[in-house]
This record gives structure tokens, sequence and C-alpha cells, in this order.
DNA sequence: AAATCAATTTATGTATACAGATTTAACCAC
DNA sequence: GTGGTTAAATCTGTATACATAAATTGATTT
């Protein structure tokens, strides 16, 4: 047996990953402003890989819609307005709709419908307890991706997981991107029953393969996640619990 | 002035989309075979590329959709059964539905309506003469072509036209996709009448502001390329016409 | 004869060197 | 003082060299 690894490299994950977790953190956490050029000579400093594995990485997060090309070389942060923003989580809503439809049309069984019966449930025990302490938030926030990861697979498309995939990637459109934000407020508590209620809605619905309605709820579940955008905009008083907030520009721009 | 440069390697295009297109062109026409590892060595070789650009490229066609990763490292050309296909063109039909929903609902002015019908009144013209001749049907895809292009834009949301354009990039789901491989077929002409209805009615849906119906036309226009979709696959006489083809895997696998 | 192990070959991931292009800054002229 | 031009510095795109890991093939043993 050896000694444990002099320099601490960490070779498990390529330094490809390592580049773009680093990156999307910093583009993520604001310390790469928006419409500013990335230069990769100062990412191969900050994120500790060479060059090549920075340019994989730099594709990479252009391709998921965090940065954009420039014409005349290189790579900028992309900047989205709110706009943006809302019309992704549509978006989504609409490709998890099409999603909730095609589980529904084409028959899901019991033993599959198990994983999702299960969030309900706990996501249920969660909102018994009133008021909704934080790590309930926290955990809400878990189970809710986990639903909707869940409820994506019984589609059994791999096409559209992967546009769904590609749609959550953005981390203001993800499924529970603003949850988090509003956790002090009072209509939070309502805004998570409601939701619930469509979790509940959407699973009777592909048991009995009602298509028409499992893709309505699911659109109107992801419209919750805009009224949970405005309200965080809007109240700006927890805006440090949301990431990506760097991103969006406002009118003053 | 200086005199044709000597070697033709031609520098108004990066080595990365040459490759990109070289190898994208080798999938399709059925070259690099479904399921198989693509070297890179050979690619370099048949690219004229180095290496760098050539895995620049690869990275690339993966986010399109095209390759897979292998986990042991390198990439493999995807195999697509028929209902990844049809998924993946209502996939795209739920996006555009989408787009055209939002320009019904938002609003378009009748001069930014003006190219579409513009499209529909050349693709009217080439409807009158029966038979339709092959030329015609050429023109038809890249009037469709343009026709979809310019509906997407009418949406003015950035997220979802970037969407549509990932979702069209994969040559078996884009509008025109199948229209060139039935051109043969009796039932040909009466498709192409019931698609150029749907544009008819699109338009008209959303200068009326009706966002329900310009989105289920939409749906519906897609259908339409499913059936194509599969009077292809069963008349197999013009499957020449077809690129991609060469990536359906067959139930004899 | 078949299976397993080892060795060799090849492939990918990474780093770096080099060239062309672009952008910025400084200096000079008006 | 301002604007334009030129030069320098930097940055991207590309090529290639190197190291590590994987896969295949051959040989040996059971």
């Amino acid at each position: 047996m050896k000694a444990a690894p002099e320099r601490e490299v960490d070779r498990s994950v390529s330094q490809t990953v390592k580049a773009q977790l680093a990156l999307r953190d910093q583009i993520l956490s604001g310390r790469l402003r928006p419409g500013e050029r990335i230069s990769e000579l100062q990412a191969v400093e900050t994120t500790g890989a060479s060059r090549t594995p920075v340019r994989m990485a730099l594709v990479r997060l252009e391709e998921e819609g965090l940065l954009e090309a420039i014409p005349s070389g290189g790579f900028m942060v992309k900047a989205f307005s709110e706009r943006d923003i809302s019309d992704s989580i549509e978006l989504r809503g609409t490709l998890e709709g099409l999603a909730a439809r095609f589980a529904a049309e084409r028959g899901v069984s019991a033993r599959e419908l198990e994983p999702l019966k299960e969030c309900l449930g706990a996501i249920d025990e969660l909102l018994r307890q009133v008021p909704i302490s934080v790590d309930a938030f926290s955990s809400y926030v878990t189970l809710n991706a986990r639903f909707h990861a869940v409820l994506t697979e019984l589609s059994r498309s791999p096409p559209l997981i992967r546009q769904i995939d590609r749609a959550s990637a953005l981390p203001f459109a993800s499924p529970s991107g603003f949850v988090m934000a509003q956790s002090a407020l009072p209509e939070a508590q309502q805004i998570l029953i409601i939701g619930q209620e469509h979790h509940r809605v959407v699973i009777d619905a592909i048991e009995n393969r009602e298509g028409a309605r499992a893709e309505a709820v699911m659109r109107e579940h992801a419209r919750l996640a805009v009224r949970n955008l405005r309200l965080a905009l809007r109240n700006r008083t927890h805006l440090d619990l949301l990431p990506a907030l760097a991103l969006i520009k406002t009118a003053t721009d």
C-alpha cells in the first residue's frame, strides 16, 4: 500500500468536468459578469486545469446555455431577461406536460408508479408541520427534484428525457429553482400546498390514462414556478438564497 | 494581389466547423455505423483537421444528439428507433406549437407577418401545378423550412428559439425531414395540401390572437411528418433520398 | 483445446508550443 | 484636445507531443 497521493489532482474526475464545474460556479456566483469575455488564460488559473480541458468546458457550457459564442472568437457569459427566464420555465413545463401525457397515454404499471407515490407521501409528511421550517424547504427541494426526474423517466422517451434535462440545466428553469428564495414568505406555504396538489393530480391522471389532464396540470405546475420567480424578484429580501441571480439583467442596464 | 492560395485549407471556416460538417456527413451517409466507436485518429485522416478541432467537433455532435459518449472514453454513433424519431417529431411539434401560441398571445404586427404570408403564397404557387414535379418538391422543402424558421422567430423568445433549433438539428426531426422521401408517392400531393392548410390556419390564428388554435394546429402539423415517416419506412422505394436512414435501428438488430 | 494472464499496441485525456488575428493603448499629427 | 494610425500585447485557434488507461492479441498453462 502506498501512502496517500502527494498531489491532490483528484484523478477520479476528468479535468474537463472539474473545469466545467468550477466555471459554472463562477458564472452562477456572479464572479464572471454577464457580457464580459471569458479569458481562457484566466480560467486556466482559476480552475487549475490546462487550456484544452478549459476550452472543452467552455464549449459544453455554451451548449448548456450559460455562455454565448463571440463572433470574433471566445465566449461570454449570457445575460437573461425576466422574460427569458419565465419563458424557459414555461418551456420546461410544456416539455414536462408532454412527458406526463406520454406516460398517461402509453400506460404505466403500478410498480413503476410507486416511486412517484413515495415522493408524494414524503412531501405530504413535510407539509404536515406548520409552519414549514427551512430544513423542510430544503427537503422539499430535493424531493420535488426527484419527483420531476421520475415523472420525466415515465415518458419512456429518450429524446424527450434528453430535452427536458437540457431545459432544466438552466438553474433558474429547474423545477425547484425559486422555491428556496421565498422560504420566508407567507405565501410560500400555500404555493407548496398547491404544487403538491398538482403532483397528486398528475399521478391520478396518469393512473387513469387521462393524457390531456396530465399534460395540462404539469403546464400549470410550471407556472407556479413563474409565480415564485415574480415573488422572489419583487421581495428581494432573500435573494442570497438564489444562485444565478447575477445573470438576470435588470431594466437599468 | 497574391495569386490564389497554394494550399486549399479554406481559412474562411474554422477547422472545427470543417471537421464537424465532415463528420456529420459521414454519420448521416452511414459511413460511420451506429454503435461503433469513432476513432479520433481515423477522423483526423478523413477530415484533414488535427485532433484538437476533431475533438471539438465530436463534443458538439454529441450535444447535437448524433453521438453518444462512451463511459470508458470517446464517442459512438447513436442509433435511433422508429419510436425515437416519431417522439422527436412530436417534440418539435410541441415546441413549435408553443412558439405559435406565444406569437398569437403576444401579438404580431402585420408587417412581421408578411414574410410568413409570402412563404404561404409561394407554396400555393407550387401546389397549383399538378402533378407536382420533383423540382417543386425540392422548392417546397426550402420554402417549408423557411416558413417554420420565420414562425419560430415570431415567438420572440430566444430560449424557445434555441430549443426549437436544437430539436430540429436531428435531420429526421426537422420540418421537412421526410418530404422528399415520398415525392413519388400518390399520397404525397394530398399531404402537401394538408400541410399548406395548416400553414394557412396558423397564420389566421396568430392574426386573430387565438393562442390555443395556433398551438393545436402546429402540433397536428408535426404529426403530418410522423405520417410521412411511416409512409417512407413502409414504402422503401425512395429511401435513397433520405439522409440519416442509416441511423434507424431496425427490429432485426 | 480452452481459458487466463500478461504484454504490446493503440486510444483517449491533457499539456504546451506556435501562428494568425484582434483588441487595446500609446503616440503623433492636426 | 481630439482623432487616427500604428505598434505591441494578448487572446484564440490549431497542431503536436506525452502520459495514462484500455483493449486486443498472443502465449502459456491447465
